[in-house]
RNA sequence: GCCGAAAUAGCUCAAUUGGUAGAGCAACUGACUUGUAAUCAGUAGGUUGUGGGUUCAAGUCCUACUUUCGGCACCA
């Protein structure tokens, strides 16, 4: 889909249309007083305090039809330059006006402002010629949005819409959303059988279906045989621990928000984990290490419980409970830079099997202001900080720093990966971290005889394996690859009279062969069976009629395509086996 | 959590201003024995998310709660 914010052309058109939004509301809410209104990938949307109003979706098609009176009237936009004394004066009645230009650069003396027709706002620009370019837009959704994006400031009313060239253009956006509907993995989750969700069993909690779990053992045994052939070393711990081990790691500190209530056993007081760093720590710290032991990859697929925001919930991709697909490597400093190329490297690995093509790294860095969640010493932080930013430059892998998104014990790199529907998601990352092994005093014998603090990384290539399914579903539009789909071959006698006996035969001899394999001898006619077996999305499916029988063949149809194409068993038996051998992708 | 919207059969959706809850698909039964995306007929399926309220009468109006959806905030 087109980024509007990327396109020059269309960035201006779509903020030019953003006043003509505020334009609009300004006619119709009278009392309507604007914050912002940028523009954005999707388009645009301005940010408006209507008092006691409130605007609904309903509202839309009124406020679209003003704009377009707004847009017929024709009016000029005009550029204006005034002084910040001029606006502080021309707007002193606007507290967010005021706001906004109070907090503007001294030294940037001219403020610009825009008028059209009766409507004024101040305004970087660079805006249209008239309000007459601004016909092919829609209005898409309202919700409310905090001044300033702090949930402890007031709630504002947000307009988002869009804005093309032409119709055309504009036609073609409002399809593509639609069709990406259909590709939520939400929808796809329901239609394939893969999870459901019960209120009984309670928000948040997935519960995965005989398809979604062999979905899911595939991905994780895939993963954890990669992880093998690293060196990785797997374990499995306990889905709760004592609150101890959490005020040791100082995670309750920074996320108790985040976990779920703490619970009382006798004299004790437990939770249920809401990640498995510590319980790794405690691990190495069961015996002696010597620097001839390290680099230790210790890796589990491990079930964690996190109070997820109610309004944050979304299918499978945030949940209250998920397998988090990590690994925890214990290394002595001279080895960060090695483990850390190792770890990238898996994840592109993993990315190009998978066919997993749209990505883009980013390096999360501390903000050195606040030195509340960053509290450990400036050195320690621009060290490993300089040291990530090395690696990514030697690898030749382009990313962008985000200041303040670190974790508060080291800095991360995050693979950001965009579903079909809604914002981009993390799935792969990898933390540097010079703080929990230390809370844990765990040491390490070096050469020399000395105790020293080994240096973990976090790593995670799939994020939680939940969180991944729904991107995957999302990717593929649930036309998964042979060696990954639930269901992989759907056998169809034409008569399950006369041919039924050879079907069931070419079953067994797949089954036999390891494949998962449907075989539909209901007494349907053939177009029903073979419907069924596309809408269920399954990559093979067999026709056995007469021809077949006699031969001894196997006529089959892949998913999608319409031509049936015929090969002797043996032919047949070894495509699909190098299929699933080389894990195939699906084409197109 | 915050702002807004929504919830009707297993699924997708109907139901004028408040006036006996319907359809298609799926399921079940029967007939048909089928050559590349839906054969025909019949049966069953609901305290309209839950609890209160208004009314002669509530799927429809009011109210609280639950869940879902679109955003915001959050995301170790």
């Amino acid at each position: 889909m087109i980024n509007i914010k990327e396109d020059e052309k269309l960035n201006v058109l779509n903020h030019s249309c953003a006043h003509l939004l505020a334009q609009a509301v300004k006619h119709l809410y009278p009392n309507a007083k604007f914050w912002v209104g940028p523009v954005i990938e999707e388009g645009f949307y301005y940010d408006i305090d209507l008092g006691d109003e409130v605007i609904t979706e309903e509202d839309l098609p009124k406020i679209e039809k003003e704009m377009k009176k707004c847009s017929k009237d024709n009016k000029r936009i005009v550029r204006e330059e005034i002084s910040k004394e001029e606006a502080l004066e021309k707007f002193k009645d606007d507290p967010y006006k005021v706001d906004l230009i109070s907090r503007m650069d001294e030294n940037e003396v001219v403020i610009s402002m825009y008028t059209q027709g009766d409507f004024t706002d101040l305004c970087r620009g660079p805006h249209v010629e008239s309000t007459k370019l601004l016909k092919n837009f829609k209005l898409l959704k309202v919700s409310g949005a905090y001044w300033k994006g702090d949930a402890h400031n007031k709630m504002l009313q947000r307009i988002y819409g869009i804005c093309f060239e032409n119709p055309e253009d504009l036609e073609a956006h409002l399809k593509a959303l639609e069709e990406a509907k259909e590709r939520d993995h939400r929808k796809i989750g329901k239609d394939l059988g893969i999870y459901m969700m019960s209120d009984l069993v309670g928000r948040g909690l997935p519960m995965y279906l005989p398809n979604g779990f062999i979905l899911w053992n595939k991905l994780e045994t895939y993963i954890r045989d990669k992880e093998i052939a690293r060196g990785y070393l797997h374990v499995q711990t306990p889905p709760l621990g004592n609150v101890e081990l959490y005020k040791t790691s100082g995670h309750l500190d920074h996320y108790k928000d985040a976990m779920f209530p703490i619970m009382q056993v006798e004299d004790e007081e437990y939770v249920l984990r809401p990640m498995n760093c510590p319980h790794h720590m405690v691990m190495y710290g069961n015996e002696l290490h010597s620097y001839r032991d390290l680099p230790l990859r210790i890796a589990e697929i491990a079930r964690d419980c996190r109070y997820e925001a109610s309004g944050a919930l979304k299918g499978i991709e945030r949940v209250r409970t998920f397998c988090q697909n990590d690994s925890h490597i214990f290394c002595t400093p001279d080895q960060i830079e090695e483990e850390f190329k190792g770890v990238v490297d898996l994840i592109l690995e993993c990315y190009k099997e998978l066919g997993i093509t749209d990505y883009r790294f980013e390096l999360s860095l501390r903000d050195p202001e606040d030195k509340v969640k960053y509290h450990q010493d400036d050195e320690m932080w621009d060290k490993a900080e300089d040291m990530l930013r090395q690696v990514l430059n030697d690898l030749k892998i382009e990313y962008v720093e985000k200041i303040g998104e670190a974790a508060f014990y080291g800095p991360k790199l995050d693979v950001q990966l965009k579903p079909a529907v809604g914002n981009e998601i993390t799935v792969s990352t990898c933390q540097l971290d010079f703080c929990l092994p230390a809370k844990f005093d765990l040491t390490y014998v070096d050469k020399d005889g000395s105790k020293k603090t080994p240096v973990v990384l976090h790593r995670a290539v799939f994020g939680s394996i939940d969180r991944f399914i729904a991107y995957y579903l999302e990717e593929t539009k649930g036309i998964l690859p042979l060696w990954l789909a639930p269901k992989q071959i759907c056998v169809i006698p034409v008569n399950s009279e006369y041919q039924g006996d050879y079907a069931k035969e070419v079953t067994e001899k797949l089954e036999k062969e390891g494949f998962r394999v449907f075989l539909d001898d209901r007494n349907e006619k053939l177009g029903y069976r073979l419907r069924e077996s596309q809408t269920k999305k399954i990559p093979y499916t067999l026709i056995l009629g007469d021809n077949e029988k006699n031969d001894k063949t196997i006529s089959y149809r892949l998913f999608g395509e319409k031509e049936t194409t015929t090969l002797s068993w043996d032919e047949f038996l070894k495509q699909v086996k190098d299929e699933v051998d080389n894990k195939k992708l699906f084409k197109k």
